[in-house]
RNA sequence: AGAGUAAAUUGAAUAGUCGCUGGUAAAUUUUCGAAAGGAAUUACGAGAGGAAAGUCCGGGCUCCAUAGAGCAAGGAUGCUAGAUAACGUCUAGUGAGGGUGACCUUAAGGAAAGUGCAACAGAAAAUAACCGCCUCUGUAGAUAAGGGUUCCCGCAAAGCUAGCUUUGUGGGAAAGAGGAAAAACAACGUAAUUAUAGUUUAAGUUGAGCUUGCUCAAACUUAAAUAUAAUGGAGUUUGUUUUGACGAGGUAAGGGUGAAAAGGCGAGGUAAGAGCUCACCGCUGCUAUGGUGACAUGGCGGGUCAGUGUAAACCCCAUCCGGAGCAACACCUAAUAAAGAAGAUUAAGCCUGCUCGGUACCUUCUUGAAUUGCGUGGCUUGAGGUAGGCAGUGAUGUCUAUCCUAGAUAAAUGACUAUUUUAAAAGACAGAACCCGGCUUACAGAUUUACUCUUUUA
RNA sequence: GCGGGUAUAAUUUAGUGGUAGAAUGUCAUGCUUCCGACCUGAUAGCGAGGGUUCGAUUCCCUCUACCCGCU
């Protein structure tokens, strides 16, 4: 198994935020880029300080990567994705649950289910 | 038992499965990359806090020259002694304030170096003197206003004769008045009321006489007039006494204000007063004793005791401070382009302003290009932790033994399951980012130690 | 992470130790057949908590929120 593959630069965030496509759920929210043929997929996380203080800020990233981590498999490679937390939602609502339903809403809208 | 005060500790535990970060060891692999370098596999053991937060102080470390000297400017601190690498921190004390108490709070130098400010109110807000209080001299006599009387007009109330009266009240006019018209006392004393006395007049009752409807008498009744007394008390009448507008001084007792009023309070004293004098208290100078010292206690003296508050107003005094910050800085690697202007000597520039001092062969300015990297170091053995001994009231220091305990860079601790503790189960505040010492702020619950007050029982 | 700044009415802003002013807005009244414009009046404020001071929007300290710069 490999090691997931973040974005790390701010041009690289800049460049999927402004020309992917948006998918949302109830509290999550997606920015996905196709990049052409590759073996990987690139994940990026960014959550506003606005949100929360740091500590729930963290949480929140856990449970997205984690979460991310057991679908990972599953997902067509090629793709650049960015979750965003939606700043009108109350941080103290994330939970395990409720970013794993968000994250199949999101891949089905966007097709990126491999074989099925 | 209840109510508190101070200090300290803790900030769920255990097991399993999957996953993350870096460390050590071993070899192997790599078509990851231009390179520097990185990645993957296996095993072992490690992996957020008391505040990691705020970034409010101090220090290490790095660069600016090795961070220098003096002056100016700016900033910080401000009772004493000590601790410390240093501090605005801490400890032990002193003074002041608060609490019944355990205990708590305290930016606590200088207002007599100078400048400024003190709204409103108040006589006056800082070289006090407006009113008041007191003394003295002279006695010249202005204006205005007011009270009372009379008249006129308006309003209100009461009465009845229903348009007049009375009472109260407001306004206006007239006459007349002083040197003190003011106050006190005495005299005189109008109107009105009451009482008494006799007289006069009128009417009535009774009796007598006779002329029978007139006269007389006494007493009485009523009414009117008069006199006396009392009440009343207009008055610009009379007399006596007191006070004294203005002027010249004395004084700081008292004066509604204000946050603050010129030491407090009592007695003496005085024309009135006053630290004017005295006792006590406060303030202050000198001095003795105790203490390292802040200061405490005692003694002797001081009455222009000379001055309110404000320095977290300017300021003065004392002490301290060069600047920037790990995105500092160093190294490796990729790429690359220069052009124009100025200066040439003990000299531009730089070292924050000035002077000194230092630095040198290229330097400075303008325009333009470039500024790459899942790069490396800095990076965690340190003013370190734990336990014990010794010194010290304590902060702390020192000695011995022992331990190595995160080092990331889109940034690591999570997910799921079971059990335990618990009334209830993770649900408080909260995520290291170069490192330390503090301060400040946030915080569910639990525990320990010492002490205080109240009540009850023995 | 480091460094710097701001906060006054619903909005834009003055002010500075003595109790906060203006413009726009809102509401009411007048004018008008009605609306607008205009006239008159009202309305609502110094980010929060402590301290210094007789008195703090202003001076000092702490906190909160917002904004800007530095790979």
């Amino acid at each position: 198994m490999k090691k997931t593959k973040m974005l790390k630069k701010n041009y690289e965030f800049k460049e999927v935020l402004s020309r992917g496509k948006y998918y949302s759920g109830e509290f999550i929210e997606a920015f996905i880029k196709k990049t052409g043929n590759s073996d990987y997929n690139f994940l990026g996380i960014a959550i506003s300080s606005k949100v929360a203080k740091a500590v729930r800020r963290n949480y929140i990233k856990r449970l997205i990567r984690e979460n991310y981590k057991i679908v990972e498999e599953n997902i067509k490679t090629g793709n650049k994705i960015v979750f965003l937390w939606k700043k009108k939602k109350d941080s103290k609502d994330a939970s395990f649950a409720v970013v794993r339903e968000d994250m199949k809403k999101i891949f089905d809208k966007a097709d990126l289910f491999r074989g099925n």
